[in-house]
DNA sequence: GAACAAAATTTGCCATTGCATCGTTTTCAC
DNA sequence: GTGAAAACGATGCAATGGCAAATTTTGTTC
C-alpha cells in the first residue's frame, strides 16, 4: 500500500504537538508545574469554576489524573475544591487568589510560544489553520470515546456567566 | 492579560492530537501494539533500517523508550537489531519479514483515520494544512531541545536509498 | 419507600516512561 | 599513539499516568 507515514496527518500533528508541549513544559518547570496543571488552571481562568469531569474533558486528560493534579494544586494553595451544596456527588474546582495571580503570570509564556509557532503566518492564515484544527477534531467527535475523552462537555457550573464558545 | 486559552495554538493542536492518538491506539490494541510501536515500524517501512537515535528523533519519542520498545518487538519477531560491523556504537534496526507483513496490514487503519480527519477538506486544503504543520514545527527547530527531541536527524543508515524529504 | 441503576469522584495497583547514570566504542587533539 | 571527550545505546530507579474497583450521592422503578 502506498502511504507516506511522515506526510500523514497523525504524524505531522503529533510532531508539532510534542515539540510545543516539550517547550512549554520546560518553561513551566521553573514554576513546578506540569503541562496538565497549566491547562487546568488556564481553563479555570477562562471559563470559571468547573467540575472535575468537565475539566478533564476540556483538556483531554484522564479524569483520575486531573483528580490527583487538583489535590496537589490545592495543597499548594492554588486551587480550591469543594463539594456542591445541592449535589453532593460533584465537586467545584476553582482558582484561589494565589492561583489566579500565578496563571496570570504564565499567560505571557503561552503567548510567547504561540508567537514563535505562528510567527511566519498572516493573521488570516492563523485563523484558517485554527478553524481547520477545530474541524478535524470535530470530524472525530461522533466516534466511540476512550476513557480519556469524556462524554459531552455540557453543564458547566459557570457561575459568573462566561462565554463558552470555543 | 487578554488570552483565550481554548483558542490557542497549543490547545487546539493538543486536543486534535490526543483525539487522533486515542482512536489510533484503540485500533492498535487488537494487535497488541502501542502508538510508538506503530510509529517506529511505520518509519522503518518508509525509510528503511534506522539507528536507535534516528528512530527516536523521527517519532519524537524518548530514546530510552524506543530502546525498550525495540527490545519488545524484537522478542516478538517483528524487528531485528544488530550492531554495525563498521561502527560498534550504533545499532541497526529493521523490520523482519513478519514485521513487514504486519505493518502493511496496519496501513489501511492509518489511512482510515486520516480519511475521517480530513474528510471535510479539499485536497488543496489538506496540502496547505500539512505544509503549515511542518512550518510550525520548523519554527521551533532552532530552540533548545529537550531530551525527547534529539539532535539533528542526519546520517540515516538508509541502505537502499529511500527518499528522505519529509 | 426500598431496591436498584447511574453519575461523579477518589484511590489502589500496575504498566509505562522519563531522567540520570553507566558501559562501550569511536573520534579528536596533541 | 595516547588520553580525553564525545557519541551511542542500555538500564536502574523514581515518578507519572491509566485502568478498574470502591465510595458516595442522586435518580428511577415498582
Amino acid at each position: 500500500m502506498q502511504y507516506r507515514f511522515t506526510n500523514s496527518l497523525p504524524y505531522l500533528l503529533n510532531r508539532a504537538d510534542v515539540r510545543i508541549g516539550d517547550l512549554f513544559s520546560q518553561r513551566l518547570a521553573e514554576y513546578d508545574l506540569t503541562l496538565p496543571m497549566y491547562q487546568a488552571m488556564a481553563v479555570l481562568r477562562q471559563e470559571g469554576p468547573q467540575r472535575l469531569s468537565d475539566l478533564s474533558a476540556m483538556i483531554t486528560v484522564e479524569i483520575s489524573t486531573v483528580s490527583r493534579l487538583v489535590t496537589t494544586l490545592k495543597r499548594r494553595g492554588l486551587l480550591s475544591r469543594e463539594r456542591l451544596e445541592d449535589n453532593g456527588r460533584t465537586v467545584r474546582i476553582d482558582l484561589t487568589e494565589a492561583g489566579r495571580q500565578l496563571i496570570e503570570e504564565l499567560m505571557p509564556i503561552a503567548a510567547d510560544i504561540e508567537a514563535i509557532g505562528t510567527g511566519t503566518f498572516s493573521d488570516s492564515e492563523i485563523a484558517w489553520f485554527k478553524k481547520a484544527l477545530r474541524q478535524i477534531y470535530g470530524n472525530f467527535a461522533h466516534m466511540e470515546k476512550s476513557p480519556r475523552v469524556q462524554s459531552g462537555v455540557g453543564d458547566f457550573i459557570n457561575v459568573q456567566g462566561s462565554n463558552n464558545q470555543l
